[in-house]
DNA sequence: AATGTCGATATCGATAGGCTATACAAGAAA
DNA sequence: TTTCTTGTATAGCCTATCGATATCGACATT
C-alpha cells in the first residue's frame, strides 16, 4: 500500500478475503480490484500482496492452484476455504466495532 | 493499545491528537479517556502513550509543562498547538477518505 | 529516619506488518 | 535471439505497538 498505511493498518487480510469471496482470483486481480474500487486510496504493490497471499493460506483461510488469467497468461488462482469465510465473518464484524470506538473518540463529548 | 491493533494502527496519534484537543490533558488522563468512551476497545498502554506523546510533542503539535492533576498529583499537562489543531483537521479528513475507500471494499458489488 | 506504596512518566527489546527494491519465470512480440 | 510484459516471489529495512521494567516524587506508616 501507499501512505495510507499510516492510518490502517493490519486491513489488507480483511481486504483480500473480502475481494476472494466474489470469486476465485490470481494474485495481481485481487490488488487491482482493490485499487479500481478505492479510485486508488489503495494501491497494494507486490510486496505486501504476496507475502499476505502466503499468510493467508498458511493460516488455512485460502486455497491456491495453478491457473491461468482471463487473458490466458499463467496465474495462481486462489480461493476462499470455509475456514476463510468464518475468518472473514470475524474481520468484518471487528472492523465495524473499531471503527464505532474510533468514531466515539472523533465525534464525542 | 491491545489486541485492535492488529485491526487498526496509526491511529493512535489520531486519537491523542482529537482528545486534547477537548482540553489540555495529562497522559495518563489522555489515556483514560480514550479507554472510557470507547468502551473499552482501545486500551492505550504506557508504552504505547508516552512515545507517542513525544513523538507529537517533536513535531510540535503537543506543548507540555509540569503541573498537577485534578487529584493535585505532580503530571505533566499536554496542550494542542495551533500547527497540531492543523494536523489534527488533516487526519480526520484522511481517516474519513480511508474509511470510505475500505466500506467500499466490504460492501462494494 | 526508614520503608512502603501509589500515581505518573519514561525507556528498552521484541515483534509484526508493510514498503522498496530486486529477481525470476514464461509467453508474446520484434 | 533478444526484448518486453505479466505475474509471482523474496530479502532487507522501517516504524508503530506491546510487554516488561525502571524511575521519580508525594504521602503514609512504622
Amino acid at each position: 500500500m501507499n501512505k495510507p498505511s499510516e492510518v490502517l493498518q493490519g486491513t489488507l487480510d480483511l481486504m483480500i478475503l473480502r475481494t476472494l469471496e466474489l470469486r476465485p482470483m490470481h494474485g495481481v486481480g485481487v490488488a487491482e480490484r482493490i485499487r479500481q474500487v478505492t479510485n486508488g486510496v489503495f494501491v497494494v504493490k507486490a510486496g505486501s500482496l504476496f507475502p499476505a497471499l502466503h499468510r493467508l493460506e498458511g493460516k488455512g483461510w485460502l486455497e491456491s492452484q495453478w491457473g491461468q488469467t482471463e487473458e490466458g497468461r499463467r496465474a495462481k488462482l486462489y480461493t476462499l476455504t470455509r475456514a476463510g469465510k468464518a475468518q472473514l465473518a470475524a474481520e468484518k464484524r471487528n472492523f465495524r466495532r473499531v471503527f464505532h470506538a474510533m468514531n466515539q473518540v472523533l465525534e464525542g463529548e
